[in-house]
RNA sequence: GCUGGAAUCGUGUAGUGGCAAUCACAGGAGACUGUAAAUCUCCCGCCUUUCGGCUUCGUAGGUUCGAGUCCUACUUCCAGCA
């Protein structure tokens, strides 16, 4: 059995879009994808079988955050993820690379993608890992033990894990970081680390044969400089890996330019995924320009603090315009939350904490992604995709877009 | 009827002689991109776009340089006793 592969169907003219099919031991997907995150092994308030209604192809899982508890160990033990959290479809899982930036970099906040410059600043208390060549010293942000994450644990937690696509270890930099620090980042850290993750994923594969075998993805980082991005795509295009993930610093009025230096470097025949991104806007620009899957925790966690997609743009439901609207939120959705209750009664679940709420939010807002996804494959496949992308964003307000650069 | 206690923002409270309005809830709005997130931020007496201005501690008096705070009466509520 092949840890992975990858057949392309349709390509967008004059652009790096493509639709394509990846197989995996748990089933295949088609692309490109958006790939819902269930970080600690569930996506937070769904069952498995409501996220498959949603249209979902397959989750993406934490290696940190499932170390950290319950551990890779017991999760091998039971049988492996799939078994584990009874999803028997495709699964990913990331590295723990984010969480050396998010940790480390002692943001409470999420990371501006433009990089404004009035955010939050680092306080140093917080701050919660410290890294090195060699790998990073993390305090669990749960009870404040000190672990050490290296390529090689990375890898061994992934394989505990046993989701069938796996992400090297590598390190997240920020806009913040300034040019030689990128460098220093991709020549120390992020390629050496990806020689390490490469070698020991392939030790394990073999090791483990008792075990179906997983894909590893390397890690294309550069932040938002041309020649950083096609350089390390370059690096680890050249290497063994069975997909690419595109990842790192991003200026989201420049994503689409970030996205093709990549993936004009990296080998054609291989799935690239897009690391954390799921704003429609973003997903079509990195769509036309070569990403083949998404994941991102924002439909879930947006939908859960009471914002829901539309097609105008995210909307919050708490709002009291909603509080006697007795018709479905979107007439345009299909999902169980829109075509089963009111916007009067979403309204008055959120304003009441009740946790059917984010349950509701949630499938809504995986639905709404999954499915623009899906009509953005349909629309390569027929032609369509310049047409349709037009059409969309002519409605759609994205309220990060909207700020000035 | 008697005795005691209480009355402060929509609600519950803090404030016990020195620029009233603390905290929570409720309410209003916003944010969220490889999940330290069922979280966070802002507003929340009135007027004002801002700066700022004005009002207000049950009612009416009194003491005091100064009263939400002390005193008197009244009103209402609560508790106990009749």
């Amino acid at each position: 059995m092949k840890s992975l592969e990858f057949t392309i169907h349709a390509r967008l003219e004059g652009a790096l879009g493509r639709t394509g099919t990846i197989v995996t031991p748990h089933g295949s997907i088609e692309t490109p994808a958006f790939i819902p995150v269930g970080t600690k092994a569930t996506l937070k308030a769904l069952t498995p079988e409501q996220l498959q209604a949603t249209g979902a192809q397959a989750v993406l899982v934490n290696a940190y955050h499932l170390y950290l508890r319950p551990g890779h160990e017991l999760i091998d033990r039971a049988g492996g993820v799939h078994e584990f959290m009874n999803w028997d479809g495709p699964s990913f899982s990331d590295s723990g690379g984010f969480q050396v930036m998010s940790l480390g970099v002692g943001f409470k906040k999420v990371v501006d993608m433009d990089g404004a410059p009035d955010v939050q600043a680092t306080k140093k208390k917080d701050k919660l890992a410290w890294i090195d060549d060699n790998g990073v010293r993390f305090k669990s942000h749960l009870d404040g033990s000190m672990h050490y994450f290296t390529p090689e644990l990375s890898m061994q937690i992934q394989h505990g894990i046993g989701a069938d696509i796996t992400f090297a270890f590598d390190e997240l930099t920020t806009l913040f970081h300034d040019y030689n620090y990128q460098v220093e980042s991709l020549e120390q850290r992020t390629h050496p680390w990806a020689v390490r993750s490469l070698a020991e994923h392939k030790r394990l594969n073999e090791e483990r044969s008792h075990r179906p075998p997983q894909a590893l993805f390397g890690v294309v980082q550069g932040a938002d400089y041309e020649d950083l991005r096609r350089q390390c795509a370059r690096f680890l295009g050249g290497m063994d890996f069975d997909g690419y993930g595109l990842g790192g610093a991003l200026r989201k009025s420049n994503i689409g330019n970030n996205v093709r230096w990549m993936c004009e470097e990296l080998p054609e025949d291989k799935p690239r995924h897009m690391l954390g991104i799921s704003e429609p806007d973003d997903i079509f620009d990195c769509i036309e320009n070569g990403a083949d899957t998404f994941d991102c925790v924002s439909p879930a966690r947006v939908g859960r603090n009471g914002a829901l997609y539309t097609k105008n743009g995210r909307v919050n439901i708490t709002r009291s315009e909603f509080k006697e609207k007795f018709e479905s939120f979107d007439a345009d959705c299909d999902c169980y939350a829109c075509t089963n209750f009111t916007a009067a009664y979403l309204h008055h679940l959120f304003k009441s904490g009740e946790l059917l709420a984010n349950t509701l939010a949630t499938i809504h807002n995986e639905r709404f992604i999954v499915r623009l996804v899906d009509d953005i494959r349909a629309s390569i496949a027929n032609g369509t995709f310049y047409d349709y992308k037009k059409s969309f964003l002519s409605t759609y307000y994205t309220p990060t877009s909207a700020k000035p650069q």
